[in-house]
DNA sequence: CTGAAAGCGCTAACAC
DNA sequence: GTGTTAGCGCTTTCAG
């Protein structure tokens, strides 16, 4: 039907043989050249490669997928929204990928919850994938998929059996823990939690570092507040604790919830960071400019992407090797506006809404 | 090396010959079941699909792709950033590739420079794919590639030569326009405009339309200040239109260059909406939750993605039919509260801070 | 409605 | 260092 491939066709586009041809030397030897394989002598490789040139020769990849039995490609299961954060991921994987010398294939889903992830992993069988990464799970209920390829789970611990698996965290649980001691450090009682949704486990783990900094200093534990990451449902927790003026600080598992649970109390009244102290997490840029700037914890999205690509082109290509060990993601918290000491104490200075950094696009 | 497909091993993955077998028919035949082709019996169909599933069969698709020509996948050329418009348009892209049957390869360039792109589509031409979308492009200088499949240009004009080409924009011009309409409805005299960097076809359509709607009201154009969309960026501009009294309002060409503005601005002791009115574009949905609550235009992510694919599609699949009227996309400003009419003028009342829509996550 | 034969363009194994 | 020989698993073409 159309030229490209055609079957009869006086098909334009041209083939190992051709170069082979043209170059004088066999089909086996122009592939060597494209594979950089050893055992081609300099001279025999540069004729190879004018030939491809003028030619305008392009290995045929399902070709060599099918010969090979390797696809030289990674796909990955992301979630269909354009949120900050698990757009950040994407381009991380995307970059770390593409790096390891991999195609990329997308597939999303609405919701992170199990159907929609076995669906999704199942149409990147269909196509064909030497590895898969699973991006920021929902992890309840079962995931019925027979895989039979090397799984990286990303940000979350597997959320399904299979034979060779892989894991690489953002260390949410530490910096939850980070972004917690923070605020009592300030001098704060203790702090309460606007949570991601439960089923999440990046939410569960958030929470888990803000109960592990409580524990520590043995303060008590206030009512979780779950959200839905939006901003809304910031929102909607912030009206509901406006009104108790014995909450000082808040450590919202998420930079958009944050900023509506910011938005409810100032509207009620309360001032932040004055009466109130607000910490998100994700640390998108932006809200370096909103009022007040927001103390945010910064999650390492490309740390995390490059150290979970490493171990899992390791299970595609070395199967046999163990594995070398993970490095830890980095800690890092952003200082800016939307913290201070509680009422009472006399308040520090930290960062200055004169002259918030100037982060890059 | 691995098992999967290895070439001489107890291979666990079944083929069409091992199916057709089971099913007591040929090869031709599976092959007619998979493929939804017409003249296969019921019963026969059922067999079939018995059989495979039974052994698990999953059709190889480089097998596919090689015997039909054709990889039934598209590739996208995308920003390597997490922004909220950028990420828009992937998810909406993903959609739409999945909806119309195909899988999606993603490259992306860290800048939408012409050599980037070339690189970019370039190796989705190794990769092998049907078509190629090339999402918000930069369009200065010249892309030096060859292709041979469609291509399609999504919110901008194409970028370079192809033969095969379509493209469906997402109307920026007119968005531009009905903002700037707006403030001026409001009252204000004049309209300034903090626009993109103006390399990208984006950021001139949107100052295109800024432009034409000063013009059909016979307004003076005031100087255009240029930034990179970075919230950093709008802070710059707010702090330079600050000191100038006469600046009442300004249509800034992305959402987060309008948020640094209103924080110049503010910080600079004018407040917005009262002395000076702000337009963003794109509607992040958090920005409903800042103080003031963002005025924005709506892209049309989801409309344009769909649109676009609906042309390319039909470009792979039917490239002799004439191409389906492309539809405009919908046009939609978002009200809230950073406009305002002029100090001068009495204030009318529109988008109240107490009751901030809810956008879903 | 169904089947037989012939490749698609490349890489793997082995010979030279 | 380089060439030869076989397929990889599917779709296509053409017979029945």
């Amino acid at each position: 039907m159309s030229r490209a491939v055609g079957r009869g066709g006086g098909s334009a586009v041209s083939r190992s043989a051709d170069v082979a041809q043209l170059a004088g030397v066999s089909r086996k030897t122009v592939s060597r050249v494209f594979n950089d394989e050893p055992y081609v002598s300099a001279d025999v490789r540069r004729r190879v490669l004018e030939a491809a040139e003028e030619l305008d020769y392009r290995r045929n990849n399902a070709a060599r997928a099918l010969a090979s039995g390797r696809t030289r490609s990674i796909g990955v299961v992301t979630l269909g929204t354009a949120g900050y954060g698990v757009a950040s991921l994407l381009v991380g994987i995307e970059r770390a990928v593409r790096d390891a010398g991999y195609a990329l294939r997308v597939v999303s889903t609405l919701e992170g919850e199990p159907a929609g992830i076995a669906r999704a992993v199942d149409s990147l069988l269909d196509q064909g994938v030497d590895g898969i990464v699973v991006s920021e799970p929902v992890d309840d209920g079962e995931v019925p998929v027979r895989v039979d390829v090397p799984v990286l789970f990303l940000g979350a611990p597997p959320v399904f059996d299979v034979p060779r698996m892989v894991t690489a965290g953002v260390g949410a649980d530490v910096l939850a823990r980070a972004a917690t001691d923070h605020l009592l450090d300030l001098g704060h009682t203790t702090v309460h939690h606007l949570a991601g949704p439960q089923r999440w486990y990046a939410a569960r783990d958030r929470l888990k570092g803000w109960q592990t900094a409580l524990g520590a200093r043995g303060r008590s534990q206030p009512p979780v507040i779950e959200g839905d990451w939006s901003a809304a449902s910031g929102y909607a927790a912030g009206r509901e604790l406006a009104s108790d003026t014995s909450v000082t600080a808040v450590f919202a598992a998420g930079d958009d919830m944050a900023i509506g649970l910011i938005h409810a109390l100032v509207q009620a009244g309360r001032r932040v960071p004055e009466d109130v102290s607000v910490v998100g997490f994700d640390d998108n840029p932006v809200f370096a400019y909103v009022t007040p700037p927001l103390t945010t914890a910064r999650q390492p999205f490309d740390a995390a992407a490059k150290e979970g690509l490493r171990l899992l082109v390791h299970a595609i290509e070395k199967p046999d090797v163990d594995l070398p060990p993970a490095s830890p993601p980095p800690v890092e918290l952003v200082l800016r506006s939307s913290t201070a000491p509680p009422p009472g104490l006399k308040r520090g200075k930290r960062g200055d809404l004169a002259a918030p950094p100037a982060p890059k696009p």
